[in-house]
DNA sequence: CATGAATGAGGATTCATTCAT
DNA sequence: AATGAATGAATCCTCATTCAT
């Protein structure tokens, strides 16, 4: 499902004629344009993608595309579904009911972090759904529990923060997923503006690095306990 | 081929609101579609917007708007300039440097956050800008010193913060703003995807004021001294 | 935003003249193409000329011609390269080198002549070219040798006519073939306005065919050896 | 009504303002757009030409174009109008009844190209009529015996010259006067095309003067009566 | 005399989509 | 399964021309 990674399908050619020889295999060309499609509604959004664009990038036709999907909104859904569902599975691979809370909410904003940074068309489809005010989202799924687990997966381990006087007591788990992927998203989603503004190379690798660090220690000093009153 | 006799010259409508009498003033009529662009641009990116919708909404011609701006791009940029321009102007009113460090930060937060939420149209033009790689942002400006008044605020702040014991020694400047920003732009730019997966209206009135002080927490938490190592 | 739906399938007619069924052979409908678009760049010029107007006139749809040729300015090129292609081709066939030296010259005159009575497009899309500064032109070709072989054909007309006394000695075949041009052209190209002028049918059949008696007169006059001194 | 000259008002702008300031002279400013007209018609076509360029070229205000001349096809109109008439009395200056026939001849062949070598704008807006079919031409003027004088005193050269051998009988006059503007008309109007086909540089001074003689030399020889039968 | 503001009617080009094989 | 041919509906932008001062 690593929809992000470009698969060419790269033909042999063995005719002198068509160079890109059509591939037969209705699986992997609907895997391929669906791969291609991500790429290209990341990169233009979706009114700015061409179908055109994505059918040269997967290689085939573009009547093929419609074969396969029905029309532009359609493959636009497939694609968000496809990705939105592979950040869930990666989230249900964490298992953060085995680790230590402090231990947990790290590995949590790490992951996050990390997969916001391998996976930039998942931020430009996010950044154009919104801009859509979520109209394709809706209409994708029922994707109603997706979040579910991962929610109650930081419930419990606010729960058990607050229990061993790690955390703060009664912290929203929403909340606390809310801060860390502003931190891990608007970075990544605003760097080209960020570097105009400020003239920083936000992408440089020990850059990226420390930023997960500082997305780590600003949640875990939010959620720590305070030594005393706040006071401004 | 020859034009012969047409001069339409509409109603009168003396009423200030949908003025569909040409307005001969010719700032009046630039800031009209300036305003409505902004919307436009706003509402469905740039590719998306439409030159025809710019038009209707200022009620003016839709040649007025060549007239005035070239093209659609320079139309962008204008616009870019105007919502880019706005805020710097904003920030510079803040005063920052009259304030104690904590309570500086609290009001730089707060300042941030509340813009983003009366300026949902900026919001929209980052996201677009970054969606394009900042490349109209570029082109406009050479706001290369506009932000250094801000920057070097939070430094001054910063500093004094640390010398009082308020704050952690050597923080980063525009660290602490990015993540202040981070918390106001992704929790607005991005609530309607967040709304589809939280089931939460994110934009009730209580909850757009708690979100403000949770930023404020945040960013303070962050910035207080640790009482002693911070990771577990 | 979404088109739904639209699938005029047109008529059938099945008669090879005004078809309104598209034709599904991409040669035909090429050629069609360049055929009305011949026409109207002829009547019209570059700038004058419509797509449209080629598109009702080949009978096929407006963006099959962007489909094919890709732009107004590509099919302009695609025109003139096959009206320059077919008149050098003609030319190819004349065989000057079997004939006598003054039937060649009458030959060729002749030929020039009625090949610019028979392709009055051709002189058309010459005077638009010029008005454009041949800029057209040279994009198209690297007819660097288109017209060698026909320079080189006169060349050997004259000088075997030198030989023989018929011709005087050294004459320049590029001067030559300007000269006969210069008579087919400025007749034809410029009979609308010389008819205002001179308040004479210039294109009666008799007064074609004795023009082009008069053209084959001067070339040979100035062509024949002076009986003594030229001058007067 | 030396309409070829660029005569840009060329302000002197004492105040600050608006460098080009206004002539407030209704003579002047009519003369500045008619040169300014014929320009941009000679260089563009009718159709391509733009009101926008003429104003800027005249150094006035679009809207003065419309105050002088009402429309672009009237402007056009008066532009032809003057440069036919500005023609028509230079070749009323010639005195051709003073000069022997050969001598009347060379000059009305020698003035006549070198009014086309100095007013190629009158070259472009022949081309432009004629691929107007005349049309402006028709409307613009009863020019109907502007011609006559001319023919008339080439009428009267011929006949002298048969008179006194010089000539062949019974010449007619109009083709003698086409011959000769073929010659003249072709060369220049068309030498872009020439050029990138016979890669000669056709506008090189000395190339200018040969031509001249060439024409000369081409209606004198066509003139001059036969020694014997012409056909070889 | 002179000008800036404003407009309607195109015109080239793009694009999602369907047809026919 | 796969593809080239074909199309209607926009969409940006230009241009001659008029309005109001």
């Amino acid at each position: 499902m690593a929809l992000d990674e470009d698969s060419r399908t790269g033909g042999r050619a063995q005719k002198p004629a068509r160079a890109k020889k059509p591939v037969r295999d209705a699986e992997r060309t609907r895997a391929a344009v669906l791969a291609a499609a991500m790429k290209e509604f990341a990169e233009s959004g979706y009114g700015g993608a061409r179908i055109d664009n994505v059918a040269k990038r997967a290689g085939v036709n573009k009547q093929l595309i419609y074969y396969y999907f029905g029309s532009k909104e359609d493959l636009y859904v497939a694609v968000l579904d496809s990705a939105y569902t592979a950040l869930r599975s990666a989230e249900a691979e964490l298992h953060l009911a085995d680790l230590d809370p402090v231990a947990g909410i790290r590995e949590l904003a790490l992951f996050n972090w990390r997969y916001h940074v391998k996976h930039p068309n998942l931020i430009s489809l996010v950044r154009t759904e919104n801009l859509h005010k979520a109209k394709y989202l809706k209409r994708s799924r029922r994707l109603s529990d997706l979040n579910s687990p991962l929610i109650a997966a930081i419930a419990d381990l606010l729960e058990r923060g607050a229990r061993n006087g790690q955390f703060r007591a009664a912290m929203d788990p929403v909340e606390v997923y809310v801060t860390i992927a502003a931190l891990s998203f608007y970075y990544l989603a605003n760097h080209w503006t960020l570097e105009v503004n400020f003239k920083r190379d936000l992408l440089a690798p020990d850059r990226l690095e420390a930023w997960g660090e500082h997305i780590v220690e600003v949640i875990l000093a939010f959620l720590r306990p305070p030594p005393g009153p706040i006071s401004a």
